[in-house]
DNA sequence: AATTAACCGAGACGGTACGTCCTGTCTTGGT
DNA sequence: ACCAAGACAGGACGTACCGTCTCGGTTAATT
């Protein structure tokens, strides 16, 4: 669709924040009420789009029977999509959109959060972990990265990724 | 300041989207010229309104002899306050100012992100850890925190924040 | 026909300019096209809606051998009815429509000015009176009485297009 | 002003209808916001420009000893400027605006409709006309003349007004 | 005490974007 | 085959704010 097409574009081209419906409609060669009848929001419509994309960020961790490395390799790779220019800007947006449209908030925990959290949480369970502790190490382990990354940006080392989640798995898989 | 209480106030009301120069102004009974002759942009004014309030987020780590014992306590302090309406409506402000607007950013990251993270680090290197390892343990304890709190908002249980800090550190503090 | 139903009501409603074609579908349970298929303009469908009561401001002028009579009747007559709600607003509508589009100006001047006119010409005539005469007498009633009209709307008081009347008649018909 | 500048062409080139608030301020290199901060609509633009001018059609009747002299002069002046291109079309927007928006028909009636009646009921009352018969006699000539332009424009010949005006005055004057 | 400058509220200004309404044309699906 | 329903590109609406720019009317400092 030409207007997904055109919100992804000035999405890279100006960030959330410098998207305008008009620029939108205007790109895709598209009457506004085109867009207003199928997007509530400016929100929801950078929702759709981005969350078009997530499955680039959410790849499923390999399920060998070595857990540390499982995971180190899993979070890496988390670590290098998201400080690639796209990754970054898809990233931030995400953050943005979810924090001041409550709707949108919802719909990015469910698509992105929560898969997120999972992939890492179910890998610990599978490998015998109590389910509270199962949890408590993904929140470290995917809050840890992401945090940081939100804060460094694409200055984050992907060497940082691995130490995390290797020190959060000491004490987990002795 | 009136402008700083006027945009204080709004900024509960409204969030940061929701701020406007014009109607800071208006409640501060102030011309729009004064804010701009003192402020170069709303980021900039609305980062100025939450680091004076920084103080109310950022308390030291205890220091007794249970390394274990200060640092949750410090978390669920620090959980505490960020599910509060005005300290998760102010994680909230500060992470989108920061997200918009780059120079905001390195003002956020400076004056929150690494006090917040130096604490736990700091902490942790008093009781003999090496330094790759408390800033690993660091970023998973306020990272693991700090985001799962940006995803569930006041919904966030106290008690998850104990679990991923005895969780990060039953690796490192055996 | 409903669309000619829906359009009378909303005329009556709203007025010329208030009129869209998306209402008199919507109001009459009918497509867009529906409309445009019959009509090629908005004026086009007013036109037709009035002309459809064209007779009821139209009437014959008596022919009685009072002269000055059958037009004084006449004229209260005439003036009664634009001063209706109904006439008045009929009247207006189509003053306006003609004034904004050319060709139902042609089709409001065969259909309403003309007649009008020449129903006091004739009778004039009828009675002698020189062709040149009648018609500026003719111009000097109508338009007197109309033209007061358009602009008292419904204050317009019937005795006053009597004295119009009157007032012409008496030079013509000494 | 420059807005009145750009709505002044504007209204010759499209007519009242085919003006739009959008074009005024582009053509005047205006924010529309500073259209509407000083004219509440449309047509009350529309009225400030055309009033602006209605000296150009407003002017008094002479008063020599030949009444009707005086008035069939007046009469073919008032049709000479009501039947050029811009006369006319000041005329048919006025009228249209007035018809449209009920508080621009007042200010249109007070300066345009009520002067152009007086000029001609005070000269017929300066020649010891009763108050009742000059004021019909006014009504039929400026109904009849005004009239008459509407439904013809421009076709209007300027001897037909003379034709009115004499006929009128004919029994009035005897 | 009178003069003068700095300050600052108020708000007009040219602009950009908003979200809505309607235009006239085109397409689809049910009767 | 017809036609309601309504999507579509487009244009204008009236509103909210942007950041810049005068205005005057205080204050306060200088003479």
């Amino acid at each position: 669709m030409a207007i997904v097409t055109a919100t992804k574009e000035l999405l890279l081209e100006r960030g959330f924040d410098g998207l305008s419906i008009e620029a939108v409609a205007a790109r895709a060669g598209v009457g506004k009420q085109t867009i207003y009848r199928w997007w509530p929001s400016r929100p929801a419509l950078v929702a759709d789009v981005l969350l078009e994309d997530a499955d680039k960020i959410l790849r499923p961790v390999e399920h060998t029977d070595d857990l540390v490395g499982d995971l180190t390799r899993w979070s890496v790779r988390l670590a290098t999509t998201l400080t690639t220019a796209r990754g970054n800007a898809m990233l931030r947006i995400l953050t943005v959109a979810g924090l001041e449209h409550e709707d949108t908030k919802a719909r990015m925990y469910a698509a992105f959060s929560v898969p997120l959290h999972d992939s890492v949480r179910s890998r610990l369970a599978a490998d015998g972990l109590d389910e509270a502790t199962a949890r408590a190490a993904a929140d470290a382990i995917v809050g840890g990265i992401v945090y940081a990354i939100l804060n460094e940006g694409r200055a984050f080392r992907r060497t940082r990724a691995e130490a995390i989640t290797r020190t959060v798995l000491s004490g987990v898989a002795g």
